[in-house]
DNA sequence: CGTTTAATTGAAAGCAGTCAAACTATGTGG
DNA sequence: CCACATAGTTTGACTGCTTTCAATTAAACG
C-alpha cells in the first residue's frame, strides 16, 4: 500500500463508510485547500466558548473531546482516530460548546471553514455524508451516556476497549487480536468517570481472569471472545455499514430534479 | 393567544430559534402533510433496531430517549419537550440505535418520511435548521455525559432541574419560577443513573436546604439562586440563542448562486 | 373504598474514591 | 554508563457515596 499522497484520502475513505461519493465528490474533496498541522500529545484544537474558525481531521494520532466542571475535573465525551473529523459539530454553530485535545502527536489536515461550507451546500452527497457522520457520533455519545450511567466499572472498561477494537477494526487500523490504547489509566478514568486507581485494578483483574492480556498500553482479546460478553458491547450503535436510506434520500430527489 | 391552528406551528417557532426562516420556508413547513396521533404514558414510538418509517414532532407532552442493557437497566438520554422533534436522527440511518418513549400522555404531528426528505433537500435553509437542531442534541449529550462522568447525585439532580427549566422557559412553557416536572423519582433515577430511593433522598436534601420547593410533582427554584451553583449549571450548552453563522454559510452559498 | 402506583424511610452492604506510598519505565545530564 | 528526575503504574488501608432490601406511608384511580 503506498503512503496517501493526500491527507484528504483518508476523509474520503471515512465518508464513503457511510454513503458511496460519485467521482466529482470525490475530486472535489479532495481539492479542498488544507494545511497540514502537527500538534503535540495534550495540545488543544478545540476551545470551549471559542468561535470556530476552521475543520480539522485527523490524519494520523488520536484526539478526544471533553469538558470540565467548574472544579476542574474532566470528562472525556469522545475519542477520535485518524480519519475523524473533528469539527463537524461546529460548522454551523457560533461558539464551541466543547474542548478538543490530542491523545498523541497528531497530525491534522486543516481545511478552511469558508471552503467546508462550500462544498457541503454544493454537493449535496457530502452533506448528507457530513450528516450522517454527526448522527452516528451522537449515537455514540447515546451508548456512551448507557455506559456511564448504567454499568459497572468492570463493564465500563471493557466497553471502551470493544468499541476502540472495533473501530479501529472498521479503520483497518488494528493487527489481528489487539492494539495500542493510546490512553494513560488517568484519560482512561477521565473517559469512564473513574479514578485511575479504579482502572488500573479493573484492568489488572479483567487480565487476571484472562479476559485480556496486556503489554504496556498494548492490549489484546478475542473480538468475539468473553470481553464482549462483559461489556455488554453490540456494534450496533457505531452505524459501521453503509446507510442505504441516505442513498435513496438522495436517489429520491435527484431524480425529482 | 389562540390555541395553534396547524400543529406544526410549533416545530416552525422551534427551527426559528436557531435560525431565520423567510416566508416560503414557513409555508413549506406548515404545507407538510401530517398526521396527528396520539400517546399514552411509556407508549413507545420508536424501537431500537427497527427501520425508521417517519418523522415525528411533539405537539403536547413529553417523551424521552431511552437504551436498555443486556440485563434490563435502562438509561435515558434525553428528554424532550413540545415542539421537539423526535426522529430527526433517523432520517438519514437505516435503523433506529435508541428507543423513543412517551413521557406522558403525548399528542405527535406524525409527517412521512418521504414528504421530509423532499422538504429538507429541497430547501436549504431548512435542511440547515435540521442539522442545527441535530448539533444541538449532541451538544446536551455531551453535556449528559459530564454530568453522569463527574458529578455527584446532588449536582445531577440540580442539573436535571436546571436544564429542564431552561429548557421551558425558552419554549415559554413555564410559570415564573416553578413548572411541572413530570417524571416520576424512578424515571428520573433512569436519567441521571442512580436508583429511585436515592433520588428520594436527594430532593428531599435540597428541599431541606431551601434550594427547591416541591408540591407533589412542581418544582420550583430561582432561575439565577443556589440551584445553579450546585449544579455547576452553564446554559451555554443548550444553544439557545439563534445561531448567526449558519446564516453566513447560508448567505454566502446564496450570493455564489 | 379497595387497589395500584409512587414516595418515603431505615439499616446494612458494596462499589468506587481518597490518600499515601512504592515501584517501574523512560529520558536527561554529567 | 550511572545518578537523578519525571510520568505513569501498582498496591494497601480506609472512607464514603450510593445501592440494596424491606417496609411504611401517601396519592391516584376506578
Amino acid at each position: 500500500m503506498p503512503q496517501e499522497r493526500n491527507p484528504l484520502d483518508l476523509m474520503v475513505r471515512k465518508l464513503q463508510q457511510h454513503i458511496e461519493l460519485g467521482e466529482a465528490d470525490q475530486q472535489a474533496l479532495l481539492a479542498l485547500p488544507c494545511q497540514l498541522r502537527v500538534l503535540e500529545p495534550s495540545a488543544y484544537l478545540v476551545r470551549e466558548g471559542e468561535p470556530p474558525r476552521q475543520c480539522a481531521m485527523l490524519v494520523s494520532g488520536y484526539a478526544f473531546r471533553q469538558k470540565l466542571t467548574r472544579e476542574g475535573t474532566r470528562q472525556i465525551t469522545s475519542l477520535h482516530l485518524p480519519g475523524d473529523a473533528l469539527d463537524l459539530q461546529h460548522l454551523l454553530l457560533d461558539f464551541a460548546d466543547h474542548n478538543v485535545q490530542m491523545l498523541t502527536r497528531a497530525e491534522l489536515a486543516i481545511v478552511p471553514r469558508a471552503a467546508w461550507r462550500e462544498l457541503v451546500m454544493t454537493r449535496p452527497v457530502i452533506g448528507l455524508a457530513v450528516q450522517i457522520d454527526n448522527l452516528i457520533e451522537a449515537s455514540v455519545a447515546r451508548e456512551w451516556i448507557l455506559n456511564l450511567g448504567r454499568r459497572n466499572a468492570r463493564a465500563r472498561v471493557a466497553h471502551l476497549l470493544c468499541e476502540f477494537g472495533a473501530r479501529l477494526d472498521a479503520q483497518g487500523l488494528s493487527d489481528g487480536d489487539g492494539y495500542e490504547l493510546p490512553m494513560t489509566q488517568e484519560q482512561l478514568g477521565d473517559a469512564l468517570g473513574l479514578t485511575s486507581v479504579h482502572i488500573n485494578r479493573t484492568l489488572r483483574t479483567l487480565e487476571g481472569e484472562g479476559l485480556i492480556t496486556r503489554n504496556r498500553r498494548y492490549i489484546s482479546f478475542a473480538r468475539d471472545g468473553g470481553l464482549r460478553g462483559v461489556a455488554d458491547f453490540n456494534p450496533r450503535y457505531l452505524h459501521l455499514g453503509r446507510q442505504e436510506e441516505a442513498g435513496a434520500a438522495l436517489g429520491a430527489t435527484l431524480a425529482r430534479d
